[in-house]
DNA sequence: TTTTATAACTTGTATTATAACTTATTTCAA
DNA sequence: TTGAAATAAGTTATAATACAAGTTATAAAA
């Protein structure tokens, strides 16, 4: 038999009173020396415990004001997964379950969009346009797609994109791929349009084919960049 | 300007060294002493860093023996995440993005399948067979289908799923919805017949009707139940 | 060479102290 | 009485030190 940690209790503790709503989303936790006077252990493993909980994102600690229960869907919730994911993904696994998730997300924004979303695309297009830098793009990118995906009006595939695109930003620092966007700006415009007109199957169509370019470029790049690989290695 | 914590600190120059591959999955880091020597911090700081850093499962810790970066796709690494997903998760919603999801897995799962692979699945519908229980289901059903997205050779994809699947135990276990598995075990059949000939899109038809037996059957239940709802609240 | 004993190292926990920040209370002036 | 400012009390963040408990590397012995 293998006995728990102490931080371990502390947080199978503080974790059954937030499931069984004894402490609700937005409620503060009893105080550091309280826990440890309660579950009898020193304050050193009652914050290794509630370090761990504050990590996956179930409380949120504010220096001198206490320890609060997260209200759930707080942006960050699965953003911690990234790291785990990202060291361990191929970009072109990552691409193809875009293509995937991306599909599903423009159909159900497709449905659900509002005038004030569709303001903020035709926005972001403007934004694209005006730009040289690539690096900027990124950025615009991201927005695009992310407010896409929050129209699909599906909380829990908005989450995942949210932890997809955390794992593309950090990819592209880490330098495990480059990018060559050339001229997506039309692709996105396309797009676009499909949703103005609620066409939910022209955008799925649109979007398909704006994943599978991406995928295409990539894998050019990718084969040129290992060619000159074998090259190098050959001197 | 907000300033970063210490254990913060820890906390980024630990991810990046992962990261960036300078400490590859199954190595050790440097000891907590010679990190806060590194970083001009406390032991409390580094510890609580790499607290965070475990709870999330980038890293393990072995009392007396070090702290090790961890192999991705540990089978535990995502299970200490998902009360906090849980609460915030419409389990239709959830379904909606599996639909999308099982359908690529399946795809991929049909092209790549191996030998073994196929015996396991068919090891896994004999044991739904022969099961009454339905607790039991739960576990294979589960386990057919990572099997599946297993096989699809897309790692990134097979993480999703992991999460997935361990969203949907935690709500079962929380009892936030109820399930009735009636006759799956024929659909599963199909689903795996098809996997066998190689037929990716018959495979995907039938993962796709599966997944909409399982909304229909929920969304049915869930209409059930909040119509007694609306009775109780009558009285 | 293999086994055993030892030493060195590493994480887990406890204690004490102080800094930095937040919240509640009290005090004082208008 | 009200409102603002000062104060006190409470809370988390960090540090330093100590020791327990487990692991790993080294040296000694068979």
């Amino acid at each position: 038999m293998k006995t728990k940690s102490k931080s371990q209790r502390v947080y199978d503790y503080i974790e059954e009173l937030v499931i069984s709503g004894e402490i609700k989303p937005g409620e503060r936790l009893p105080s550091e020396a309280k826990l440890g006077e309660i579950l009898n252990v020193s304050r050193v493993s009652v914050r290794a415990g509630i370090e761990k909980l504050s990590a996956i994102g179930l409380v949120r600690k504010k220096k001198g004001g206490g320890t609060y229960v997260n209200k759930p869907a707080s942006d960050n919730y699965l953003s911690v997964f990234t790291p785990t994911l990202l060291h361990n993904t191929d970009y072109l696994e990552l691409l193809e379950v875009r293509r995937a998730l991306d599909s599903l997300s423009v159909q159900l924004c497709a449905k659900n969009i509002t005038e004030a979303g569709l303001r903020k695309l035709n926005e972001i297009l403007r934004e694209m346009e005006k730009l040289s830098e690539e690096d900027d793009f990124f950025v615009l990118d991201k927005k695009f797609h992310l407010l896409i995906s929050k129209y699909s009006k599906n909380r829990f595939l908005h989450n995942v994109h949210l932890i997809i695109w955390d794992v593309i930003q950090k990819a592209l620092r880490a330098n495990y791929y480059q990018v060559t966007n050339r001229d997506r700006i039309g692709e996105h415009r396309k797009i676009v349009e499909a949703i103005e007109n609620q066409d939910q199957d022209l955008a799925k169509i649109y979007t398909v084919r704006h994943l599978e370019e991406i995928i295409d470029t990539f894998v050019c790049v990718y084969n040129q960049e290992s060619h000159q690989e074998a090259i190098r290695t050959k001197k």
